[in-house]
RNA sequence: GGCGCGGUGGCAGAGUGGUUGAAUGCAGCGGUCUUGAAAACCGCCGACGGGGCAACUCGUCCGAGGGUUCGAAUCCCUCCCGCGCCGCCA
């Protein structure tokens, strides 16, 4: 959520930094909130003096039956301002009401170094290993099947298009990279593994921004109202909602391995095949609650606890900077890692990592005391993923994939699945 | 699911329908003392939103939302959460 006495106090530089992120509806939003938020005051400033006056006059009434004087007259003046508070009370909270829901449709800030444009505007800050070319390894989809780790109809027998079923080695290699990618974060990026809950409330969706404006994205289960976590970003990131956390304990660093649901409404028929996109699949995810003067260079942190991930599993991959037509609703700056699939013949999103400045930290209400004595001031989020697991067994099955039709283990994963090699029928 | 007890400032913890935004303690900040520190003592110290150039001032907030009342942390209702016991289940 954007402050709203930030659109107030510099309207021209909002709307010329979201104007960046060419979506022609923000320019409208703004106006409407900087109206409303100015009818919201003025209201305010009646309300507030008519309450001022009451209370001064209530204290009169107390005062007055203390020393056994007559209060009636006043009683008989309160009592008829009683309706008056209450009708600009309800004007008040639906002015309020409907600030509230334009605020909260609006998208973050783009961070001044993200590249202006659409998504063809991304642009590639590094290539990291060597691509093998596209086409000269068999897909993931007829590999896995070769190898009998992947059984797509089975999933879809049982809930659908979308969720896989992994066998064998293949399951074996879920449970592998989620200790792989754990130990590696927690054992030299210093991260806090947490385990966390996969059903969340509506008030922890809305604090990392998922809620109201992408509810059609989630899986929701109407008896309990709750709804299945998209990514442990929003379980994580709400650990501490509602918190004024010690400044020494920043930042915070949590990682966690958890599935992630995902409606994929819009996505119908595009890039779904195989395990390129799903509606279920597990992630380990990291996120750091950071001081809001660390979180540029916290981002390139983040970015690289990601990348080492890659380069442990020796799979190339490329960093893009997101131009901010191609940047999320409430990240300033993202940076995709992208791994090279030979088989599918093309580059795919492993890893987001992103920047949030306090877009989250207002919503959530994560807030810090910078010094001993100081106003409270709201932290900056970050998260990134740290992978997610079916891309990254894509590319394993493809980058790694040997001309006898075995599938290589890298060194660093080898300790998880007890073998040098992925080989059909083990 | 049933019954009971709770939910108060960063934390712990008092609280009578009417100067209680809230005692007290801890933590924090400033000071006295000390070579320095500790201890002791003194003072300060909630959050959020308005108004004002400013000093300052006004409003709201005691789990959430309603209600009663001139006035609610305090009384009533609904909901949420925690704890205990019972039931159910693993």
């Amino acid at each position: 959520m954007l402050d709203i006495r930030r659109l107030r106090d510099d309207p021209e530089g909002c709307r010329a930094a979201l104007a960046r992120r060419r979506d022609p509806a923000v320019d409208a939003a703004v106006d409407e909130a900087l109206a409303l938020d100015r009818r919201r005051r003025a209201a305010l400033v009646r309300t507030e003096a008519l309450r001022a006056e009451r209370n001064a006059m209530s204290d009169e009434v107390a005062r007055r039956k203390k020393a056994k004087e007559p209060a009636d007259a006043l009683l008989a003046e309160l009592k008829a301002s009683g309706d008056e508070v209450k009708a600009l009370d309800v004007e008040l909270r639906d002015v309020e009401a409907a600030l509230e829901a334009i605020v909260l449709g609006l998208p973050n800030l783009p961070h001044p170094d993200a590249p202006e444009g659409d998504a063809s505007a991304n642009r590639v800050e590094k290539t990291w290993g060597e691509p093998r070319p596209a086409g000269s390894v068999q897909p993931h989809w007829d590999l896995g099947v070769a190898l009998g780790v992947l059984d797509l109809p089975a999933g879809a027998k049982v809930s659908g298009s979308g969720f896989p079923v992994l066998r064998g080695q293949g399951s074996r290699l879920v449970r592998g990279l989620a200790n792989f990618m754990l130990d590696l974060h927690t054992r030299e990026h210093g991260y806090t593994e947490v385990s966390v809950p996969y059903l969340v409330s509506r008030a922890t969706m809305t604090g990392t921004g998922q809620l109201p404006k992408f509810a059609e994205e989630l899986y929701h289960v109407a008896s309990d109202d709750l709804f299945l976590i998209p990514t442990a970003e929003v379980p994580v990131t709400n650990l501490h909602r509602d918190e004024l956390l010690d400044a020494e304990r920043l930042p915070l660093a949590y990682c966690a391995w958890t599935p992630c649901f995902r409606r994929e409404a819009g996505a119908g028929g595009r890039d779904t095949r195989g395990l390129i996109r799903l509606h279920q699949f597990d992630k380990v995810e990291l996120v750091r609650l950071v001081r809001p003067e660390a979180s540029d260079a916290e981002l390139e942190v983040i970015t690289r606890h990601a990348e080492a991930v890659l380069e442990r599993l020796e799979l190339p991959y490329r960093r893009l900077a997101l131009a901010t037509g191609d940047t999320g609703f409430s990240s300033a700056r993202t940076f995709d890692l992208e791994v090279w699939a030979p088989g599918v013949g093309g580059w795919l999103e492993v890893s987001s990592s992103s920047v949030f400045t306090d877009f989250q930290s207002r919503r959530a209400g994560l807030r810090y005391r910078p010094a001993a004595g100081a106003k409270p001031e709201f932290v900056h989020t970050l998260n990134a993923s740290g992978l997610a697991f079916p891309r990254t067994i894509i590319a394993l099955l493809e980058h790694h994939q040997q001309p006898d039709g075995t599938v290589r283990v890298p060194a660093a994963l080898q300790p998880y699945l007890g073998t040098d090699r992925l080989v059909a029928g083990a």
